[in-house]
DNA sequence: GTCTATAAGATGATAGAC
DNA sequence: GTCTATCATCTTATAGAC
């Protein structure tokens, strides 16, 4: 058979993956030409078109790869967390560095962009899916053992921790200060959550009744 | 004196305003030209350049008057909220209605877009403040009517609010289903909030002991 | 104030030499 | 696989007729 190398050992197509992602990390979709990709691989501008055909799949392909790279990363913390403080611990780290590293970022570049775009709105729905994969079963687990068991959806509590992560990054791209106030206000609820969460058992009782007649009125009228 | 027209009352600056306001909404930040405004507006394009000089000024015009126009709607509604039940009821329909009218799409395209533009991020930031400015005032009443004052501070709070909106917005752009799910969750969150706010007083008390141990660790070693 | 025409440059994408 | 050169089209912005 002839030689064929695996498509990630082209030197070329990684250089057009990382140099499509970065640009779209710190010059956001609006920056977002086959030139400054290819300028910033060093690489000509022609081989994007003859790599990935058009500058929308390049950006398909390097989101996806970014987003598989930085979620093996955090497997591993996410399967260990059991608690609801776990959790928390876990997403403040994984914010603090993926923020740092401008993965968040990206993710809401593209969104941005998927408004007007399906093209990159696909993109962004499959990269949201998969740190939604990842954060979904410790959710579960977490809300298994909490008071909260039963009353809140795992995967609406998922979704939601998702959209605030990505509203909060897009804060902070324009009045940081602002979004690191509304961070550590979050991390004041987080444990407020926390702490009900550890009411002794008669109290957490109470919170389960009333939030379940809240959300199932009876079908007789009262 | 020579007749002056209000600014207000020019026909074509107020055609280029709304155009410019819809574009962003509609088409976002990638889709923004001046011949895409121009066009909706139904004008020339070289009318954008006489009376806003550059196309990002007619956006932080556009945003700013779309901006004020759609707070005056709130306003009442806003200083009528007192409890945390009156401020969820107002935020949902807040929600529900600019989303239909796409103000809050066109917040998200001008975060995404100030990401890499110090103006573009100047005009999101007069927005944001603005809406907070609105927001504040009924946060802190209903803080401090609820067993949560003094714990958590009502800026803070008031900009992760913002930040979550945002946020469910975008999400709302890719993936409306996850977004709706994510929002009902958030309502479930919101209700059980208001159960913690309804414990007893001992309750209360244990909470905002816990509450401050917490988060004001004593000086003296443990 | 509004238009046409045009400058001056960026863009996605392709053809074809090497 | 990589390059140069190029197309057609888009962009912001300006000059000048009306």
């Amino acid at each position: 058979m002839t030689a064929r190398p695996a498509p990630h050992a082209d030197p070329t197509r990684a250089r057009l993956l990382d140099a499509a992602a970065d640009t779209l990390r710190e010059d956001g979709i609006t920056g977002l030409s086959a030139r400054h990709v290819a300028a910033r691989a060093g690489v000509n501008q022609a081989l994007i078109f003859y790599h990935f055909d058009t500058v929308a799949q390049l950006v398909d392909a390097a989101c996806r790869a970014a987003v598989e790279a930085s979620i093996r990363d955090y497997r591993d913390r996410f399967a260990a967390a059991d608690t609801f403080a776990d959790l928390l611990a876990v997403g403040r780290e994984l914010h603090e560095r993926e923020r740092a590293a401008g993965n968040v970022a990206m993710m809401a570049q593209l969104m941005a962009g998927g408004q007007s775009n399906e093209q990159l709105a696909a993109t962004a729905r499959y990269c949201l899916a998969r740190w939604n994969d990842e954060l979904d079963d410790a959710v579960t687990r977490m809300l298994a053992r909490s008071a909260l068991a039963g009353l809140i959806d795992p995967a609406g509590l998922t979704e939601l921790i998702s959209a605030g992560f990505l509203g909060l990054e897009l804060y902070e791209g324009v009045d940081p200060s602002s979004a690191r106030h509304a961070m550590s206000t979050l991390e004041h609820l987080g444990d407020l959550i926390e702490i009900v969460d550890e009411l002794p058992a008669v109290a957490r009782r109470t919170l389960q009744t009333k939030m379940r007649r809240r959300r199932r009125p009876p079908r007789s009228a009262r």
